[in-house]
DNA sequence: CCACGGATATTGACGGTGTCAATATTGGAT
DNA sequence: ATCCAATATTGACACCGTCAATATCCGTGG
């Protein structure tokens, strides 16, 4: 027994889970530059080998929390699409780029890793992150060719490199907003709204 | 004398020049994590400290590669646009959309420095990057609003907002490629088909 | 009930990194 | 020819990621 006078216990019961919160945490609150896997193991009064027994190594913890991103992403768009499935048109497409672009802001500890990762590179497709993102992307895709059988949407758009497009368009105005080249951010309800406006003109049947 | 036998001065000469060539070089052939200051002064056959005297420190020294992206992104897309002046409409829409997406193919190691780098979130609105690059969208602006009141595009759009919408298109999609998100890189005419049609869309005069 | 094995945590060590301070060398203006 | 500002150097320090060897703990089968 290293200190019977400490309440901390050898076994830290849950680390795994601490060490993503905490790395969230800090990624949130102080940025990626000041995150160190010894600051972070420091905060959970953990050896700083201790988060070893859980992540390969730093790279693959922060690929843990992008693939932590995916799923609160996935989470939100559902939420989303359920709350404004009734809107329908222009402002069912304005309430979906509104979500995507609201969700880049207010958690954007997580998707700063979630593009950008290497594990997009990596050759290897059995790659976690990269069969869960994948997974979504094309979730959104089988989406939109439902509603085009339903009529809802034009049906001579080619899907696949509509939803492309689309992603790049959201990600990139979400892109450019967090790293600080757009900053009126006052004026974000009209840039959604012209984006909106692009974007369901592609869809509209009539 | 250090090393009379060495035919290296002790003053190198252009140092800056040859700092900001080889960083690049190593962000090029091996990536941004193989980037460091003291390897990068070893390759120059210098010490450790001399890229100081040139560079605040190492955000600085890429920031200045994010600068000259910035310029060499100007003359890129100043000799696309002579290029297909002619073309006119749609066409060269394309053309435009292409040779954006092909310059950050083609410069990945600037186009991935010339977002994301901190000089942008600068309180500091003297910051040489954000400056550079604020004008540089600035000359789009302008250069779509001459031709709004040529009459060749859409006089009802809002050429601010759409400029906006349609750099964050181009971003994200470039983005996306660079990152391998999307990896079918044969099928990116078709992809630049599909975002030349839906922006020429929003310019269409009639 | 206990012993034991696998999961989990620890300390020690190594090479690498950014950057400051103090010092040395140089080339060009006076 | 001399002095100064620009430029380059060595030394030092505090961090960092990660490996190897070791310690501790918990659950499970005997």
């Amino acid at each position: 027994m290293p200190n019977s006078l400490q309440q901390t216990k050898y076994h830290h019961g849950d680390l795994k889970r601490a060490i993503l919160d905490e790395t969230a945490r800090i990624l949130r609150e102080e940025g990626e530059s000041a995150l160190s896997l010894r600051r972070l193991a420091a905060n959970l009064n953990v050896s700083r080998t201790a988060p070893y027994n859980h992540f390969k190594n730093k790279e693959a913890l922060l690929s843990a929390i992008a693939e932590e991103g995916f799923l609160r992403y996935e989470a939100a768009m559902k939420a989303a699409q359920k709350r404004c499935r009734k809107l329908g048109g222009r402002d069912q497409t304005y309430a979906v780029v509104r979500a995507y672009i609201d969700f880049a802001r207010k958690n954007r500890e997580y998707y700063d890793l979630m593009y950008g990762s290497k594990s997009w590179h990596c050759a290897d497709p059995q790659e976690s992150l990269a069969v869960t993102a994948r997974g979504i992307l094309r979730a959104d895709v089988e989406r939109l060719k439902r509603r085009q059988t339903l009529g809802k949407i034009n049906p001579n758009l080619d899907v696949s490199r509509y939803v492309q497009v689309y992603w790049g368009t959201l990600h990139g105005i979400s892109r450019l907003l967090l790293d600080g080249v757009y900053t009126d951010s006052a004026s974000i309800k009209k840039l959604c709204d012209t984006t909106a406006d692009m974007l369901w003109q592609q869809l509209d049947p009539g």
